[in-house]
DNA sequence: AAGGATACTTTGTTATACAAGGTATAGAAT
DNA sequence: ATTCTATACCTTGTATAACAAAGTATCCTT
């Protein structure tokens, strides 16, 4: 599969973005993901949570625990000032990066 | 270093577009992506070699050897039927993938 | 009673970019 | 003369990270 290895990279950039906007929790990311990509980009549990946890080892973002009213259990997390920073740093290693692999792989030959 | 990561996954993608012009060897390839890219992507060369491995393997490209006036030999590479299947699955796909990226990426949190 | 959605976790597998080493030639600089 | 840079290819070992697959637990619907 070659979508594996295109996530690569860009996962933690993309948790990151969407925590940045406010706590969020695992689940509900991957919900989100999948519905603003319209199922391009489909997470998987084994991919999200450790990304999640690594992140958080990182410092880039911080969980809390949040009971619901019927006792389950949800992490949120919210991102860091180390993580804004970086974050910000990735948004535009990214778009530097998908612009030169565009670049290399568009359809104009000569000219 | 988060660049290694993102190269994950595009790089065989890249490789094939540059020999969809028209033969080329491996070094020339490297020369021809940094060049692109203004060396935002700056191919190793235990990255090249045995991607282009790889992808002759699998039968995308196929290589032949030429000989230099000083006798220096290159190894040459051309895009299989086959290949050329597959490199305009993978355009495509990368151009779904590098969109849906940007959007969960992209700084519009509220509207 | 069974199935699906919600919500989180962990272990083991696989793919692949790269560091670091190697071989060899040619031309330019010191 | 020797060193350095560029050209041109190769290989071995390592690290990373996405994912499959399994598990735990609750709630709601059929």
């Amino acid at each position: 599969m070659f979508e594996r290895e295109l996530l690569k990279g860009s996962l933690g950039l993309m948790l990151m973005a969407l925590i940045e906007q406010g706590p969020m929790y695992g689940y509900l990311i991957a919900k989100e993901i999948r519905s603003l990509t319209d199922d391009v980009i489909d997470l998987k549990e084994g991919s999200l949570y450790p990304a999640l946890h690594r992140l958080e080892k990182e410092g880039m973002i911080e969980g809390f625990w949040q009971r619901r009213e019927d006792g389950v259990d949800r992490r949120y997390y919210r991102i860091t000032a180390a993580g804004q920073a970086v974050l910000d740093e990735r948004r535009a290693q990214w778009s530097r990066f998908s612009a030169a692999v565009s670049k290399v792989v568009s359809d104009a030959p000569s000219q």
